[in-house]
DNA sequence: GCAGAAATTGACTAAGCGTCATCTTTTTGC
DNA sequence: GCAAAAAGATGACGCTTAGTCAATTTCTGC
């Protein structure tokens, strides 16, 4: 039946509708003032359509949160797809990630709400699933570049440290920073006028305390940054006026 | 006056009893159910009371975060003052923060809550000032003993990084770590078992990045970290079980 | 074109935030 | 020691919003 397909395909469209407009919502006037009638509004449907879709206003929250993961993913997934060593592949994947939040500032500030467990609790077991395999995933594109250097006699992890331990380490400088970002600390007070340039740099200096090769000193990873923007995210760098 | 001595040592003493409930709560049963009329019952005031003390809910937060940030400095203090070189003292610190979050479980619960804009922005100029304040002193700490670090020829920090960019490292690592552990991410399923371990490493791994004397090939910093649970934090290591 | 299924709606209930008129306690002035 | 005034405490109430569900509209197959 060619009416159930497109019933399904405008379900579909309806569910992004009404995770785009949170998404608006959520930057436009901030996490206290979203709520379900508005949403109903701003799509023109009504809030028992909108409840149909999803059974409360945090699973709207997760299923956004999801969504992001999995185009941050996608960022990922690029930079390590570069050609290059793996530490520049690990450099491209920074690049692509900065990019990303850059790009959607909605995601940090759902990612920070969803962090809370209580919010993160009233979500279905389906959709928290779904997000935590999009981490998992994400962790493991990153992980498998390390794994790579590993493989190439690049880097060699200390006894007990395994590749995840230090994606750890990758993805905590990165997140922390980019929650402080999205937060109302405000960090030109506490002296850090460009924070961005700061996860670059820290990253590097983590990178190589690790003994990862090149180390900085040995490669110039300004240039490298260059090649990054322009040979794997020209267009997305060109939108965030990095070029 | 006699009296209003005591009624002002009530209205503090009321006004910790509203925290330190808001605190209990906020651990057993989560922001969302978090509310008024549960800590005026707790508190065994009406409701009018603990809004003669705070203007809205967040209002609560925001002071509950404040205290324990203060709470956090002093952890930091005792850390910085340890006696050894910097990056022993650096290597304090971490521990000092570790044992804080460990003893107050409910600090990086009400921290997630209050990066959220939308919530911070509710509280009242004053004690949004105040968190400010303890944020920038707590970090003052911290980039004090980098400066004494570089001051003693210890680390020499590359043209164009500050201090405070360097502490912005270390303060991100492990607010993001941190964050993680008190959210609902199953750290285990993506590998990493130990994501305390895993702070203390990667931020070792950092300041070897950036070249801090002595690097931790040159120093066993398990062994400092002995010195420091047995010297510095003796109460607090035993009371988190670690000795 | 029609019967029944499916989708959509918005009035309604429940619950929580914040207010404020009222009641209670404490202080003051004599 | 007492009455008046000031200060403090209270919880019912108004308002907003999450989530429900009976009634209505739209769609589907025949």
């Amino acid at each position: 039946m060619a009416a159930s397909e497109r019933k399904k395909r405008e379900y579909a469209q309806r569910e992004d509708l009404i995770i785009h407009t949170a998404r608006k919502l959520l930057l436009d006037v901030g996490y206290l003032d979203l709520n379900m009638d508005r949403i109903a509004e701003v799509t023109e449907y009504s809030k028992g359509t909108i409840y149909q879709h999803f059974s409360c206003k945090e699973e709207i929250l997760v299923a956004m949160l999801s969504e992001s993961a999995e185009k941050a993913g996608k960022f990922l997934l690029r930079g390590s797809d570069m050609r290059g060593k793996p530490r520049e592949r690990m450099a491209a994947m920074a690049v692509g990630y900065d990019l990303f939040v850059g790009l959607n500032p909605d995601h940090f500030k759902a990612q920070l709400l969803v962090q809370n467990e209580s919010i993160m609790r009233k979500a279905s077991p389906t959709l928290q699933r779904k997000l935590e395999g999009c981490n998992q995933r994400n962790m493991h594109i990153v992980s498998g570049v390390l794994r790579d250097a590993v493989a190439e006699g690049h880097v060699k992890l200390k006894e007990g440290v395994t590749a995840e331990e230090v994606t750890f380490g990758l993805w905590t400088g990165a997140l922390g920073a980019y929650v402080l970002m999205s937060s109302e600390v405000n960090l030109n007070a506490l002296g850090v006028t460009d924070p961005r340039k700061a996860v670059w740099d820290n990253m590097h200096a983590l990178l190589d305390g690790f003994g990862w090769r090149p180390l900085s000193k040995e490669l110039d990873y300004e240039q490298t940054r260059g090649r990054i923007l322009k040979e794997v995210f020209p267009q997305e760098s060109a939108q965030m006026g990095m070029v």
